[in-house]
RNA sequence: GCGCCUGUAGCUCAGUGGAUAGAGCGUUAGCCUCCGGAGCUAAAGGCCAAGGGUUCGAAUCCCUUCAGGCGCUCCA
């Protein structure tokens, strides 16, 4: 047996096999300059045939070049093939299909190669490590502290959450932050609304402002407030809104800590609004943008010439007023993490009614001298509850707390990183609490509670001294299937992070429980052949490390019995 | 009116420009003397919203139309 054992994963032999095609086509046409120079900007796509019985893996290069090859693609596959050379511990036989595929079948050794790699990484198999560590930023949910947080709060929760874990496994160094809009004006119609509350708690009239906060929660702030500090309606009421909306704020923010405490999430860094105002940042990242001739100043107000960055209009930086707008603050905190905290990256979770803003933040950050590119905006469709939008102005919401409740934490997780992020998703809440026992998530971890089960039950044998495991034993359909999508995992953390779908994983990891469903009921792993299930055991140990892995990334628990 | 997102099985959703468009739920028929049946194996179910275009090849890219969601405040 000829083992190369650095080739890991998926990737490492996609990579492999690439170098080999390339080496092909630069020997077959050595020589043609023309060619050979059109070759360096040719992209060699490996793909995973529709059907396995074609090979393990294919590629289209002979279709994509065919044309520049001056060359019928069939023909240019059969003399790719010729070049091509099957090595024992990698590629076994490669054939031409179609239109002009050429499909690999993969060494046995090279399945062998992933499984002991898999075995010996154990929870980190698929971790990728970077040359240079790079930084990233994952800033989301971020919501107003003006009340509970609701159920879009709680998809963006756990999109940015896997996200981030995703990340992290990709090599990045990773901080998790919410951003605490603890100033303008959504805190003074807080106050007010309080204030109202309050004045009806005693027995006196207020009016409630237009557009003031309906829920119980301001209620519930109301009453704390007024039983807290007797006698607050003699006070002048600008003041005493002052106090209640500092009250409302520490009260709100320790609340929506705790909620998401209760959801799995926990933030390395609660960036509060009001800094960038008391500490001059938000003037600064203004002066700067009129530094590069980037203002003007009309009615009173600084605006952002965003029109010549390509948006639709200008926006207000300053009011006339005085005082900033959202949008300046905006600036001046990405300003904070891209230049003073000098993140190489930064990743925003935003519900689809903020997506306006994307572009108008991202010409603001070209103006100040940042490559917008730095700025990267995950935009998530609003969620829809039986057909009522979540708002907080209205009463009567369904908040985070009342879903993890309900449903669960990982149910919730999972169903909400089942999704990607751009589908309208319909939440039925009565048939998510009615179904939660038939939520693909409980299949997922049933999966993983099965392998641990028949681990449990070799135990005894294997601590005796079981015969090695021969991974080239595991021939059989239901086995190579799952040795391959062990193989894949490091791939769709890649996949996951390049595009931006947290979505990828979870049904990474449902294919892999499906995968192994299909293996249990096909191959038993007891057996009086003690090598066979020695080898067997082994692949159960890696496909539990590897759906451990792939659930801690969305963020639940991979139970060991249920 | 302008911009962003979406339209795929009865329902909820996947789908890297590639081969016969896939899952789950629901429907129907099977499967343990045996490692956990919260499982497995099948069947049925499709004009990929409509119409053009690009090319060896389009659910996927481009244009137009239709339908739905969201945005277009000196709000955040």
């Amino acid at each position: 047996m000829q083992l190369n054992l650095s080739i890991k994963s998926r990737l490492d032999a996609e990579n492999a096999l690439k170098a080999e095609i390339a080496n092909a086509l630069e020997s077959l046409f050595n020589g043609n300059e023309e060619i050979t120079e059109a070759l360096n900007s040719l992209e060699i796509e490996i793909e995973t045939p529709k059907d396995a019985s074609f090979g393990d893996f294919s590629t289209n290069v002979a279709m994509k070049f065919a044309k520049t090859a001056k060359m019928a693609p069939k023909a240019l596959a059969e003399a790719l093939i010729g070049q091509i050379d099957c090595q024992p511990a990698m590629i076994r036989s490669a054939d031409i299909a179609g239109p002009g595929f050429i499909n690999f079948t993969m060494a046995e050794e090279l399945f062998a190669s992933y499984l002991i790699n898999a075995l010996e990484q154990k929870g980190d198999y698929g971790k990728v490590v970077l040359p240079e560590k790079k930084r990233l930023n994952m800033e989301y949910v971020s919501a107003n502290p003006t009340g509970p947080l609701h159920i879009g709060n709680a998809r963006g929760g756990a999109i940015g959450d896997t996200l981030a874990s995703i990340f992290e496994w990709a090599g990045w160094e990773v901080t998790r932050e919410f951003y605490l809009n603890d100033a303008g004006n959504q805190i003074l119609k807080l106050s007010e609304s309080i204030y109202a509350r309050a004045m009806d708690h005693i027995g006196k009239s207020f009016p409630f402002p237009d557009d003031g906060y309906k829920g119980e929660d301001v209620i519930d702030l109301a009453i704390a407030f007024s039983d807290l500090y007797p006698g607050f309606e003699n006070g002048e009421p600008r003041e005493v809104m002052e106090q209640m909306a500092a009250f409302a704020l520490e009260k709100n923010s320790a609340a929506m800590e705790q909620s998401l405490a209760g959801y799995n999430i926990h933030y390395d860094v609660w960036f509060k609004e009001s800094s960038l105002h008391s500490n001059g940042a938000i003037s600064k990242a203004v002066s700067l943008l009129g530094q590069n001739n980037a203002t003007y100043e009309q009615g009173g107000a600084i605006w952002f010439k965003a029109t010549e960055y390509g948006c639709d209009k200008d926006e207000v930086l300053i009011r006339s007023n005085g005082v900033p707008t959202y949008y300046a603050a905006d600036l001046a905190y990405h300003l904070d993490k891209l230049v003073e905290r000098k993140f190489d990256l930064a990743i925003n979770i935003w519900g689809a009614d903020h997506h306006g803003h994307v572009k108008r933040l991202q010409m603001a950050l070209a103006a100040a001298g940042i490559d917008p590119a730095r700025l990267q905006i995950v935009i998530m469709q609003l969620v829809l509850v039986t057909g009522v939008r979540q708002s907080k102005r209205k009463g009567d919401i369904f908040t985070l707390s009342d879903l993890v409740e309900d449903v669960g934490v990982d149910a919730t997780r999972f169903t909400f990183n089942s999704f990607s992020p751009s589908t309208h998703m319909d939440f039925d809440l009565e048939l998510a609490k009615q179904q939660s026992n038939e939520n693909p998530v409980f299949y997922v971890q049933y999966a993983h509670a099965r392998m641990c089960s028949i681990i449990r039950n070799l135990l005894s044998i294997n601590e005796k001294g079981l015969a090695p495991p021969d991974p080239l034993r595991l021939v059989e359909k239901q086995e190579r299937a799952l040795i391959k999508l062990i193989s894949s995992f490091s791939k769709e953390i890649a996949m996951a992070a390049t595009e931006l779908d947290s979505s990828r994983i979870a049904k990474y990891a449902y294919d892999l429980a499906t995968c192994f469903h299909s293996f249990y009921n096909s191959c038993r792993v007891i057996s009086e052949d003690e090598v066979l299930m020695a080898s067997r055991l082994a692949l159960v140990e890696a496909a539990k490390h590897v759906l451990h892995s792939s659930l801690s990334i969305v963020g639940i628990t991979a139970p060991e019995s249920m």
